[in-house]
Parts: C-alpha cells; sequence; structure tokens
DNA sequence: GTGGTCTAGACCACC
DNA sequence: GTGGTCTAGACCACT
C-alpha cells in the first residue's frame, strides 16, 4: 500500500504523509474509512511506531484525516464541494507563487521542467 | 509607476501589492528606497488612502517594506543570499500545490496555460 | 424565514450563512429536511443565484448540509452527542482566542462588549 | 524564564507552547531574538530534548518562531501591521464562536464565567 | 487495542 | 554546538 524510499532524501515521515495524502485526495481511500493503526503500519513497514505517529499527526492538522481515542484514524469527509474548493485554493497559491518567481527572474523553462516531472514521474526531484 | 485596471476582477489594493511587490524584487526598486506616501500615491491613483494604506501594512507583514514613523515606508532591505532562499522557498510551495494538483485530478494542460499567461501577459486572468 | 441586511458590512453569502447555521444549530430546522432550493430562495431574496451557491457550498463544506444531484440540499445529520462535542471545541477556540487577545492586550472590556452584543442583539458589530 | 505544572492536565509541550507564545506576543522576547536551543532549555527543566522540539517545531508552524540549522530558534519578525491584523483575526474568530455558542443554547453566564478565569488567573480551567 | 505523551539515546548535516 | 530525524521502549486514558 505504501512504498518507501531509503534512498530519498526527504525524511520517512514526509514520504508516508504524500503518499497517503495522494490516496486520500485522488479519492483510492474514500471518507470515514480507516486507516491502518499507528502500530499496524509501523509494524508492516518495519518502522517506529513514533514515526508514523508523526506523519498522522501532520496530516491530521492539515484536516485530512482526523483520530478517535481508543478508535484509531479516519479519513476526513471530503464533499466534492471541498474538493472544488480546494482546486480553487491551490491554483491561487499556483499563480502567487509563479508570480514571484517572474519577478525573481527564474527561466520559464525552469518552471515547465518542474512541471513536467511532476505530472510524468508523479514527484519532482 | 503603478496602473490599475478597474475592469480586473481582483480588489485595487491586491494589484498595487501585486505592481510594488514586483518592482522590489525584480530589484527596480533598491534597499532603503523611499516609498511614495500613503496621501501621495491615494492622490496620483485618485483613490482612497485608505486602499493604499491596506497594501502597505500588507507588504510591511510580507516582510517587503518596513515603516518609519513619521517619516515613511521603506523597502526592506534583501541581501542576494535572501533572493536565492526565497527563490527555493517558492519552489518547494510550486511543487507542493502542483502535486496537489496533480492528485486533484487537474489536467496539465491547464497547468501550463497558467504558466503561459503569467509569463507571457504578466498577470494571470 | 432569512432576512438580509443591505447596510450590513458583511457580505451576502455570509449573512444566508449565519442565517442558515443558526436555523440548523439551534434545532429549529430537522436532520434530513430539504432546504430551499437555490434558485427558489434566490428568487425569493431577490439576489443572484451565485450568491446562494456560494453560500451552500460552504456550509456543505462546513458539514451542516448535503447536496444530492438533481434532489437538492438537506440537513447533515447532527446527534446530541455531537452537539456537546461541537460545543467543546468551540470552548477550546475561544479560550485559545481570548488568551492570545489578553496577551495582545486587548482591554476586558472590549471583549464584554462584543460577547454582550452577541447576546443581546444576535449579531455583533 | 519557564514555568512547568505537572498537575496541569495538558501536555508539557502544550505549556511550554503557551509559556513562550505569551512572552513572544506580549512583547517581552523581541524580534530576532535568540531563544534558548533546545538541549539547553530541555537541561534547564530537567526534560527530554524531544519534547522541547516537539513545542518549538509547532510555534514554528505557527509563524511565532524561526529556526536556522545550527545556528539556533529565533522570535519571527512581528511589525505593528502584523499585531493589529492578528488582533483583527482572532476578533473575528472569537465572534464566529461566540454567534455557534449563542446558537447551540450556551449561557451567556458560562461565556462570561471563561472570559474572567482567563483576565484574571491568565489561563482558564 | 488504540491514540497520545514522554524518555533516553543515537546519528546526521550544517556551521 | 545546533536543529532534525529516528529508534526503542514505556505509561496513560479511553473504548
Amino acid at each position: 500500500m505504501i512504498k518507501l524510499d531509503y534512498r530519498d532524501n526527504r525524511p520517512i515521515y514526509e514520504q508516508i504523509k504524500e503518499e497517503l495524502k495522494k490516496l486520500i485526495i485522488s479519492g483510492a481511500m474514500k471518507t470515514e474509512e480507516k486507516i491502518p493503526s499507528v502500530r499496524e503500519l509501523a509494524a508492516s513497514l518495519a518502522i517506529n511506531p513514533n514515526t508514523i505517529q508523526r506523519a498522522y499527526r501532520e496530516l491530521e492538522v492539515e484536516g485530512l484525516i482526523y483520530s478517535q481515542r481508543a478508535k484509531g484514524y479516519f479519513v476526513a469527509p471530503m464533499s466534492a464541494a471541498y474538493s472544488e474548493e480546494r482546486i480553487k485554493e491551490k491554483i491561487e497559491i499556483l499563480k502567487s507563487a509563479l508570480m514571484e518567481l517572474h519577478y525573481l527572474k527564474v527561466e520559464k523553462e525552469e518552471i515547465t521542467k518542474i512541471v513536467c516531472e511532476i505530472y510524468e514521474k508523479g514527484v519532482a526531484k
């Protein structure tokens, strides 16, 4: 379900966050669906529970999942309306970053390169 | 120095912010240089001083300008090192937004369109 | 059912959101009850349907109502347990905001004034 | 500089966060001022460095402090403009929470009690 | 059994 | 020496 790459420079908890985010946002995991428990996922990835805990906590702060004491973590409700809101929001962030990079004289080619990387390989760098 | 477009959907203070940001980040305005006073700019653009005040205040929060009581607003110091840092930061924000938009199934063409708009016309939409 | 105040500074969609929120949370509208359709409410209030749409969409994101394609919007289920939980949550938010305002040296009188306004007139400012 | 209360139900990292937040927001600690290093504070409070690390990290996410690798943590710049923005923002959050609590039929006396507790004892509950 | 917190101790990259 | 990450292991409160 989740693959880790130890050669990757990014910390493990970041990789877990990204993978889960992908599954949730793309709709592969459904609303209110239970996520593997901290210990369970830690065992299956052969990793320390604290690392999973951190990934889960940060996703909770971002509002993608929520926790119920003694029950587990679950995918937070995401209505269709919510998706649209999120897209608009991210587009705004994108535009703002692009404009600033333009002012900072970053070449268009460099931007295009990043866009292609992400849309082809799935991850950048 | 600053041009407003009343047909633009964006609020006036946003347009002013963007224009000033452009001038400061691209280096057209130098460090410690004085910015037109609130009243002065308001008069020359024929708009309400409160609007200018809001634009300036938000730029101050973003750290691009700073105010000195009874003297006016000035361009905040930005070293070359600072520029590089800012580029890296914005690239990270860009990547993060792009990945999420990818998960949300926004087409690559739509992204490319936005990139081109900004790099050709200078503003998006 | 819903009253608008055009002298109010808040945008129309905000006013509609608040009014509906009031009706739903206080229990005046029951669970699963149908809400007036976008066009219907727009006509009865003599305003643009897009404004209603926005208010409804945001209420959907907040989880207070839900939409069924081609059927309309309905009040989302809210158990008594849910109410208690929501109260606790809002109390926490209240405390956190109060403490920060205290640190920021906002006078107690100013706070009390806001509390009274809301509990007497129903709305603040 | 920071006092912990082990009888308090709140986790230690929360208490540290609150204390630092108080010092920073009220202006007792100045912009760009260095904060005790993770290990240093841990030693002086006789507490595990990981606990301090967590408190600092969360304050960094909230934008109150920032970190420089191999240098330490510092108080983030807070202009006067920023303070005003922050007060306005918190007042809005306060109003919104109050209105919802009103709809939920929470008595005014209960609210007043909380306000007094915070403004007199400094902490609630 | 689950999330949540905390400790002790370790290693890394950076300056 | 500093922040940042990770591990191993422990205890608590809750259901």
